[in-house]
This record gives C-alpha cells, sequence and structure tokens, in this order.
DNA sequence: TTGAAAGCGCTAACAC
DNA sequence: GTGTTAGCGCTTTCAA
C-alpha cells in the first residue's frame, strides 16, 4: 500500500500535523523538523492523497471548464491554456463539452455538477449569457467566470478578446488596399461576437466616410454551408463586392469555393478575410487573411480570476478585454 | 449546508447503512423504507459526496485519457466519445494532453498521476507505445486500455481502427477509376499507423497485379509544410501520378494547394484523396475524398473496456478492430 | 512551535 | 433485512 502521511509521522518521529505542516508549506515549522520530514516524504515515497485532503478540506481543487462549441482548433486552444494554468497554480481542470441547444441543459449540468463536486467554473460563451445555468451556479454557491460574455454588466469576473476592435481593424486593412466595396456575412445570431464584429466593421467604414450598404451585409451562422449561401448572393447579385469580410475562417473558406467555381481569381479579383485563424486557413490556397484571438491567453486569465474569485480575493483590477492579432496571408491584395 | 446522508437517516427514520444501501442500490432492503429514505433525499435534496465515497471506497470513478496529439477534430471527437461513455458508466473523465517529445515526459505525468488518483487511464497513440509510461502505470498499478497501439502484443485491452484495410480500399477507389500511376505520402514515421496505411496501399496495387514504384512513395510527416514538400516533388518529378494518396487530410490539402498553383486541376486531371476526415476536407474546393475512422466508436469501447478490466472482468471478447468508411467527395474522377 | 483529538461524509465489516 | 461501529487519509481546532 501507498505510504500515509501517518507513516511519514511515524518514521520522523514527529505528529501528524507537523508532516501536514511542512507538505502544505505553512508556517511555524523549525528548519530541522522540515528536514526531518522531506527525508521520510522522499524515503517512503509519500505522495498526499488529494480525494482526502479535498474531503477534509471542503475544496477538491478542481474547476470545471463547460462549453458549448463547433469549432475545435477553438475549443481545444482553450482547454490547453486553461489546463496549464490549472496546474500551475495546483489546480486540475475537468472540461465538460455539452450542447446549449439539448431540452434539457440545465438539468444535465446540475447533474454533472453534483457529480464533479468542483471549486469553480469556467463558462464559455453562449452558456455564460444563459440566465438559468447562472441562476443554478448561484443557488448553488459555485464561483465561477466567464470567457466572452455577452452581457458585461453580470458583477462575476470575465474575461474577452476585443472583437470590436480586430473587426475595425481587418475591415480598415481591406480600405487601405483600396476597397471601397466590402462585404461583410455575420456571424450566428445568438454568439455575442456577432455583433461586436458587425460594429467594428460598421466604425471602419464610417470613419473613413463610407456608407454601409445594405446589400452588403448578410446574415450568415458560422458554419461552411451558411458562409456558401451567403458568398453566392454576393457574387452574383448586381452590387458585386472586392472584399468580403468573413466573420469565421469557415465561411471565409466557403467564400473561397464559391469563387473557385465562378472562376473569380482570390485575391486578384476578390479580396477575402475570415476571423478566428482555424487551421482550415492555413491549409487552403489561397491561405485566408485572418484574425487571430490570444485563446489560450484568455483561458489562462480566465482561470486566474476565476481562483482568486474563489478565494474571495480582489480580481477586478485583472485585464479583462484582450487584443488580437492580424494574420497576414494570401488572400487579399491591392484592388485591381 | 448541504445535507449528508446522517441527515436523511435522521429524517427517515432509518440508519446510515440503510440510506447508503438505497442510494447505491443495494440489494436486500424493503421496498417501504426504499419510499421512506427516497422521500427523505428528495425532502432534503440530498446529493451523495463522491470525494467521500471515494476516499472511503478507495476509487475515485474518475479516468484519465492521455494524449499527445496536434490534430483537434481526431482529439475532441476522442474526447467526447470518451466523456459520453465515461459518465453513462457513473464515471469522470479527466484529459490530460502532453507533448510526447518533451524531454520530462515520464516525470510529468508521474506528477499528474498523484494529482489525479485516477482509477484507470486511456493512452492514445503514440504514448501508448511508450515502455517507460507503461512499466511506469504498472509499477503504480493503474488499469490502462490503449487506442490504436503500434504494439499490440501487450496484455493490455486496446482498440483500434483497421487502418490497413481502409487503405486498401481507398486506393482500390483510386484504381476503379482507371488510375494505375498512384502515388502515396506516408505519415509520421512515429505513428503505427504509418505502416499499416502503406501496407493496405501496396495489397491494393499488388492483387490488381500493379508494382508498386518507388518514386511515386514519398514520406511526409502528417504536416501541411511536409505535404506540400512531397507534392511539389511528385509534381515535378519525370514520373507523375494520376492519383496521389495522402495519407491525412492536411497532406492532401497541401497536394491542392500545389496543384492549383501548377494550373493543374483537381480531379479532372489529378485525383487526390486523404485520410481522417478533418473538418479541412469539406471546408476546401475540391472537397476531399477521404477516410473516416469511427474515432467516437474507438473512444467508447476503450472507455467500456477499462471499466471492465479495472472491475478485473473479462474484456478479451469485446471487438477490438473497427472498419473505417470511405467518404467520397469531389477531388476524385476517373482518369481522363 | 508542536501535538492530540475530532471529524469531513461516506462505506465495509460485522453484529443482530 | 437492518443497524452499529470503525475508519478511508487528511486538516482543523485547540491545548500545551
Amino acid at each position: 500500500m501507498r505510504a500515509t502521511i501517518k507513516d511519514v509521522a511515524k518514521l520522523a518521529g514527529v505528529s501528524v500535523k507537523t508532516v501536514s505542516r511542512v507538505i502544505n508549506n505553512e508556517p511555524n515549522v523549525r528548519p530541522a523538523m522540515q528536514e526531518l520530514v522531506k527525508k521520510a516524504v522522499d524515503e517512503l515515497g509519500f505522495k498526499k492523497n488529494p480525494l482526502a485532503s479535498a474531503l477534509r478540506g471542503q475544496r477538491s481543487f478542481i474547476i470545471t471548464l463547460l462549453y458549448s462549441n463547433p469549432n475545435p482548433g477553438y475549443v481545444l486552444e482553450l482547454q490547453n491554456g486553461a489546463i496549464e494554468q490549472a496546474n500551475a497554480q495546483g489546480y486540475n481542470l475537468q472540461i465538460q463539452p455539452c450542447d446549449h441547444n439539448q431540452p434539457n441543459l440545465i438539468e444535465n449540468i446540475e447533474t454533472m455538477i453534483n457529480h464533479a463536486r468542483q471549486d469553480g467554473m469556467l463558462l464559455t460563451h453562449p452558456l455564460c449569457d444563459n440566465q438559468e445555468l447562472i441562476k443554478l451556479l448561484e443557488d448553488n454557491k459555485i464561483p465561477f467566470a466567464r470567457i466572452s460574455p455577452f452581457n458585461r454588466e453580470h458583477d462575476s469576473p470575465f474575461v474577452c478578446s476585443d472583437d470590436e476592435q480586430a473587426a475595425f481593424d481587418i475591415t480598415n486593412f481591406l480600405i487601405s488596399l483600396g476597397h471601397t466595396d466590402i462585404a461583410i456575412i455575420k456571424g450566428h445570431q445568438d454568439f455575442g461576437a456577432t455583433p461586436k464584429r458587425f460594429e467594428g466593421y460598421q466604425r471602419a467604414l464610417k470613419e473613413m466616410g463610407m456608407q454601409v450598404s445594405d446589400d452588403l451585409v448578410k446574415q450568415g451562422e458560422f458554419t461552411f454551408e451558411s458562409g456558401e449561401v451567403c458568398a453566392r448572393q454576393l457574387l452574383t447579385q448586381e452590387h458585386k463586392p472586392t472584399a468580403i469580410f468573413a466573420c469565421n475562417d469557415y465561411m471565409a473558406a466557403a467564400v473561397l469555393k464559391v469563387a473557385a467555381q465562378m472562376k473569380i481569381n482570390v485575391p486578384s479579383d476578390l479580396s477575402v478575410v475570415g476571423y478566428d485563424d482555424a487551421p482550415v486557413s492555413q491549409q487552403i490556397w489561397p491561405s485566408i487573411t485572418t484574425v487571430k484571438q490570444p485563446i489560450a491567453e484568455i483561458a489562462k486569465h480566465a482561470v486566474q480570476k476565476l481562483i482568486l474569485h474563489m478565494q474571495k480575493q480582489d480580481y477586478s483590477d485583472v485585464q479583462t478585454q484582450f487584443p488580437c492579432k492580424l494574420v497576414l496571408r494570401n488572400s487579399t491584395s491591392l484592388k485591381a
């Protein structure tokens, strides 16, 4: 069997409490005793049982990351960032995918919460804007932090990227290439990022004294298929754009497909930009100029804030909004 | 505070053991008592504390999925399948990404193991062929199941897909289209799937009485960049293929890029097939004919087997090798 | 600065 | 069938 704290205490000739103090880096232990205990720990290969300390200490050191998102690249980067930070601070990350459209969402999450006994939760969009879910967590007194929330008024901590500014920047980039007829394929209406990106697009046009024309604004759904439909509309209607801003890379890839089928050369006849820096943006030809959100960074900071929140410390001054980066690739060029 | 088993016992007027029996569906409780206990449970909103039962019962109901894989789509499907099955059997899944090339791999995994206290582990390729890791788990008496192992001689349970057969099928499909000069871009040498897929390719050619010519066999690394290099070689050398089997979709996408740059039309001048059914295979034009592994299924069965293994039950007759499916898309056509 | 004792919430072992 | 008791391995409380 595994060595317990008692075995260590016996071997070191001290009390279990002293061992406990040493392994938890508590103060008030004389250096000599510390050495004694550490030697015994090494000798027995002692590892403390996190289950037991969780039970007694009334905290599990588990954080749950709850998400509902169909974008594998995004989710994985989120997971990796969150895991890294959580582990660095002595926590374990438990992931919990779900479908925010399922009928028994809240019920299922409640079951999961009771099963996992986490100390806190990380909520991503669109779940972090679900009022029922928020209420459930508050009723159960589970601290949470939100990632990219739509509603920023709630008093729980949150972290997000500056979608409005990034959309502004990429639209501006198209303008700087000489484009004036710039279309946008918007994202899914349920997502908080959708209006933000549209606002950035509008601001860029307006600041350059350009009009936002309704026939260049299409409503997509973040899927490849929706992008295809919108692109076909844009490229067959009378008022044709010379540049298209698709609000994610899947839809941008769809624009490329439609353009290829219509023998429209990208980028010489049509510039295309996406959003997210998804793997496809590099795996397609021409590769797609896009926006990279610092997802891993965002996840890390969300974990930090959550832990501060759980410890009831101040988390208000932690930076909450991260800037994105433009990634210039081969789908954009000067207007012909 | 939350209600405990004692509170339930008091309210129901029974002993804690009876409550324990009821909530764990143990036999030997009279129906009348069952009702009594269930009513008290509902009234108090009692949920059993899994930490306490884990401590007492010497098992945590946690399974860890350990992986080292750069393919987000693959990893996510694996996770989702494993989570679903684990939850269905009352287990929680903990995920643990790592990098199989990192210097302190074993050490880090050991730390993680001590931290998480899982009842069992799921190992994916290439980790499941790491002898040091296997030894670590055996020394720590942690049961494990392997997913897509290269070495199938080890006596632990494993699940995989039939790579050889799938590669045979897709090569055969190209042959059926009239192609005779079929090139292959092999995967990374560290991966067990690489030789299997090559064997399937060779078998298909041989069964049709065709030669495997060395100049049509290129060594890739599963990355887009490696695919690009190999494709450029294949399409510029004297002996040009009319069809290319890239051993994953990233490399197939790279073939499409090179072909586009060289004004080679796919599929009319060149047929291209990939492997994995990665998102890019649908998001690119032409969309890529590929092989879909039943990853979620594989993950589910691996969880089942692992749980049987943990319970020391027989797991030998559970099916271990799953067939893949061909997904026909637009990157292939009859030879001109 | 150190230690003894109590107990976190549950289940195993055994008695009735 | 049902209940009592002990104890999983740790941390907290409080006394020394």
